[in-house]
DNA sequence: AAAGACACCTGTCCGC
DNA sequence: TGCGGACAGGTGTCTT
């Protein structure tokens, strides 16, 4: 077991946590959970400890949403903004804003640390897939089912900006502020077009642009900012792909100006001469 | 039904 | 140096 595994969020690092952190959860008999701060986004159950004396069986990952399966329930984790999960020996002294302690039966822990409580932890008796959070989610964005056929059908009945469609998770899932902003600029499609209002090859050349920057980003270990780099454990180094997202200077392609906006209460980076 | 505003939270940064 | 305020973002919920 090494010092730090799992991750900090922002994009797609929940996806990379799942893979990590699987073989140091598999088969682990959880003994006691340790809550120093239960007011999550939402707060966490009560019935949470029914998980003690269950051993983990698999990990699954919808959207943003990590599922740790067990024989005694599930847990439904949320990285939020700021959260990682690491595995740690139990000796290693928690750390400040580590709000959750899951000691298992070899002296091991997961132990989540969010600073700024945007995640959260739920509890499932059994089909975590059925609860509420996920019943409406939109496709994964790099599955077959995400095809530019989909995302027309999407667009023909909305009238609002592409950008803030395509953040949807009721459309699809798992495009967060920096991925909408590159996307974007890499498919040339100005972040404000109402999505009614953008042709079929288009928007297929949207399609293909989300799918390679999130892969992209995947590859990189995800992307991570300014003040969630002090955070202990390795950055994502996506960071430094980025076209336009936090470009206060020039845009890559053309050396004009990048424009910066806010729609729906967000940052929207572009710029005006290749994005159209 | 759709669109937009708002809330939640804290570390960081900036100006005074 | 210290302090107050603005800002960042994911996503459910409320309002229009």
């Amino acid at each position: 077991m090494s010092s730090g595994i799992g991750q900090r969020k922002r994009g797609w690092v929940t996806w990379i946590s799942t893979i990590r952190l699987q073989p140091h959860l598999l088969g682990r008999r959880i003994v006691d959970i340790q809550i120093t701060q239960p007011r999550l986004r939402w707060p966490i159950p009560d019935d949470i400890h029914c998980l003690v004396g269950g051993t983990i069986s698999s990990l699954q990952r919808r959207a943003k949403f990590l599922v740790v399966d067990t024989n005694r329930g599930h847990m439904i984790w949320h990285l939020g903004m700021s959260g990682s999960l690491r595995i740690l020996p139990n000796h290693v002294p928690a750390v400040k804003h580590e709000h959750v302690t899951i000691l298992f039966d070899d002296d091991s822990s997961l132990r989540y640390r969010d600073p700024r409580r945007f995640g959260c932890l739920l509890f499932a008796q059994q089909a975590p897939f059925e609860h509420q959070l996920f019943t409406r989610l939109g496709p994964e964005p790099l599955s077959d089912g995400f095809t530019a056929d989909y995302l027309s059908r999407q667009c023909r009945t909305r009238s609002s900006a592409i950008k803030t469609i395509i953040m949807d998770s009721h459309v699809v899932v798992g495009i967060g502020n920096i991925y909408a902003c590159e996307s974007l600029f890499l498919s040339g499609i100005n972040p404000k077009t109402r999505a009614n209002r953008i042709r079929a090859k288009r928007i297929q050349r949207l399609v293909n642009a989300i799918k390679s920057v999130l892969a992209q980003a995947i590859e990189k270990g995800g992307t991570t900012l300014q003040d969630f780099t002090q955070a202990d454990g390795k950055p994502g180094y996506f960071r430094h792909s980025l076209q336009v997202y936090g470009n206060t200077g020039q845009c890559p392609k053309c050396g004009r100006a990048i424009h910066r906006i806010t729609q729906a209460q967000r940052s929207t980076f572009y710029c005006t001469n290749c994005q159209r």
